[in-house]
DNA sequence: AATGAATGAGTTTTCATTCAT
DNA sequence: CATGAATGAAAACTCATTCAT
């Protein structure tokens, strides 16, 4: 049971994610999920109580394995500038590895106040694991610092989720240019 | 019909802005907004040709005003440093003048190419406001300076948006925060 | 308007009267009721807020229909007799007139305590007017004789509810029958 | 099978009754049914048919239940007026017992032939029951006296259903005036 | 006999848009 | 130009019933 009901619920998740990623939350039917998925509308409801608590759900996941992983790259280095170099190239290469699947990030259902908590609380996490990061090279003000650089590259991924002709090495060289901005500053005048 | 005409051309704007902004698109009818204006459903029509027609035009009035401002305020400065500071503290009291109203960017409709192409357009005006500015202070890869220093305001601008308790004066505070920061770098390690 | 608007509004109330007398609440669905009246479905929710609330409407005009009725007939009598008579006839005549559309007393919305409010306040109504006749002829304890010559007459209009040979001529013999049991007894032992 | 089968076939007779009873038929589900019952979804319809087919059930048996009853009591008299007396007081004591369960009476599954066929014969069965106890009195038109009387009773039982003030005592008393009222008429005029 | 996961038909209601006045 | 009554397409969700185990 266990098993068979969680390769459901994940084949319920995988098709919420392609299509409310590609397609937005008010765009996507719940039988298009449900097709996609290869199961019966009424059978995705088994597994997530409405629209909003599937969309919900995929969030969570995504969110999730961001900041997981995250984590599990901080760990394989130790410098400073090699942490803010990882930083960077995860933020980036995890929206190019979700060029297809923007919407996710912009059309959220709206006035859902559990969907603003939890991102909220995401943010804030992400603040947070960058701040850890920040405070072992002794910054001052490191949650603005924190902000700040999550700001950059939250901006320089644009052309990353817009321009079908970024490259992955695009990526990595942008995620280069921001941990360098950022530690020595624009150096003009 | 110039003046009539303009007159409810601008209540409707004035109207849509207010409950895009403060209940999102998606949440906001079409009655509402011309009951608000204080005129009939149909009349929104005559000035306006779809729902979506619409919020374009209201947020192109909004985008619009920001540049016009921005470039205002940066002629009444002239070393890159105030230039600098000019554009964040224009950026910050932006967001902050529209704490109400934040629905305006997060919750556009979806999928309108439009819509999309404008806002593209709008962040490529904005960017190459900023990369003048960098270029008479001699910066290098000035489009990828200019894309960062706004994402670092655009995050900082988060705090504004989400916590109600903050001040004009913090906002201020912020961008001053942001400028140095982008011309010195973090100075850490 | 207000005439083009009445006409709207009682066509609804007609139809809906045909289709939930004949078909039952539940049974009948918005979209034929709008059909019905001959006008588009999204209409009959202009004139009445829900399914519920149309229920409401059509029972109410044709409980007030009852009573009204009911006092203007029993102006033109002025023994005990024959107003009990004339209640009885009534009644039956009430039910006999809509054979055709039973379901309207029988199947009625579940649940909806706006309507067990108001039907026992129409048989509360319809007991105090009974309850006058009586009280005019000295009756000792005559809220529970007017209950008791009430269910007489519900329980007599059965037959005619369920026999389609019912003449309205069997209905005024059964008034007579029941008026006359009433007031003299079965005279048994 | 036959007492194991025999216990489940009663409990989900049992919380049917209580669920229609106090819900409704179209607002009680079959898995609340099971639910109540201690069983399976799918185990219900091993044992009924369908959801109506239980209904049907439910009702038969607690149809056959008032007819059984009354027989057995109208057995331990003999006069025609405590006959009557017996008859009234088990309509009102039934009702009296059912109290949380009216909705059984009041809120079927439309439109279905066979309860309606069955709640006639069922209505039918009751009348001659009582038609038999009027012969015995040498009552001429028993079948309309018959249905006279049991129509009085059954408004009399609306103020215990409807009343949670009501007490058993109460019941009696009104079962009293019945009888009385019955047999002597109002005697007014 | 018992289970409960899966199904999918079915209906109310909303709301952008139209158009006769 | 202005109105607002009328339209009808569109989608989330429920729940009786089935059937593989």
């Amino acid at each position: 049971m266990s098993s068979a009901s969680n390769q459901k619920h994940t084949a319920i998740l995988d098709a919420a994610y392609e299509l409310f990623g590609s397609g937005g939350f008010y765009e996507t039917k719940m039988s298009e999920v449900a097709e996609q998925a290869g199961i019966a509308k009424g059978t995705v409801y088994l597994y997530f109580k409405s629209k909003e608590d599937l969309f919900m759900a995929v969030t969570r996941r995504d969110c999730e394995g961001f900041l997981l992983q995250l984590q599990e790259r901080l760990k394989a280095s130790d410098t400073l500038a090699s942490k803010l170099s990882i930083i960077a190239k995860h933020h980036l290469n995890y929206y190019y590895e979700r060029k297809r699947h923007t919407k996710l990030f912009f059309r959220a259902p709206n006035n859902n106040p559990e969907l603003v908590a939890y991102m909220t609380q995401f943010m804030e996490q992400y603040m947070q694991d960058v701040v850890k990061v920040l405070l072992e090279g002794g910054a001052s003000e490191p949650e603005l610092m924190a902000q700040s650089y999550i700001g950059m590259l939250d901006r320089l991924k644009m052309d990353i989720l817009f321009d079908p002709s970024f490259t992955e090495e695009d990526a990595y060289k942008r995620a280069d240019f921001a941990a360098g901005l950022f530690i020595r500053g624009a150096m003009i005048t």
